[in-house]
DNA sequence: TGCTATAGTATATAAAAAGATACTTAAAAT
DNA sequence: ATTTTAAGTATCTTTTTATATACTATAGCA
């Protein structure tokens, strides 16, 4: 018998995801599975932040991990790192074409969630 | 000064969302937020499954995560869990009501991360 | 002279997630 | 009597994620 490893025969697009590999579920998986990034882009989305105007708006993430979560977007093309070179530092952070093009995704979040938390009202969103 | 700890200012949907810990957004962060969630929803949506079937289709899974993440999706009721009485055990996996309405937003998903591999034929989605 | 502000980096530690491997269960098949 | 099967659990180790704290640079201000 023959190893399948990786087959997705249950891909909706199969065109597209007959392998694991090369499966665009799996990049979207990968890209958003970060901790905080959904929230960070839905951020973003109201205009460009400086590195404090995002941290302020998540109260328990501490200045390294969002740092992190900030440079690993960067890398995947979703938002842009723009550093002023003046002191004391300014550096906006705002979407790309990329990453405006995941904002209806989130919207559609939001909505999922408005109605999840008002069938299920004892649901803590934290 | 007075703290503004958790304070949203900048969150597109004022009414729902003036503060952290009771945002809709912060709770589809912290539903979707695993590893494998995304593709196990996704996976469902092509019809319930067993559990060996979920994990044929995710190579680089191991049994225990996978067990890990089915339990919290099932926990937060976006799918259920059916065992059947019988030996060798059979379970089989669903969507819930509430883990079907994601899948509009998993199918955008689908459509932005193909356009991203289209722009970077580079990138590996793993 | 020392203080403040911003956006970090450095280092050490703790906690959580993930992986590897072995074990379980009980009926049916060999 | 042994093997196979499906869906796990148990245990231990490694890796990743996260926290806490201290430190940096430099211009302008008091």
């Amino acid at each position: 018998m023959t190893s399948n490893k990786g087959i997705h025969e249950a891909c909706f697009m199969k065109e597209k995801c007959l392998q694991y590999d090369t499966c665009p579920m799996v990049l979207v998986q990968n890209l958003l599975a970060g901790k905080r990034k959904i929230l960070i882009l839905w951020y973003l989305n109201y205009g460009t932040l400086r590195f404090n105007e995002i941290k302020g708006k998540m109260p328990d993430v501490t200045q390294k991990m969002l740092t992190q979560q900030l440079r690993s977007l960067e890398q995947d093309g979703l938002i842009y790192r723009n550093v002023y070179p003046v002191v004391p530092p300014k550096v906006e952070y705002g979407l790309t074409e990329s990453g405006k093009r995941i904002i209806p995704i989130l919207k559609m979040m939001h909505g999922f969630g408005a109605h999840y938390l008002e069938k299920n009202p004892d649901v803590d969103p934290q």
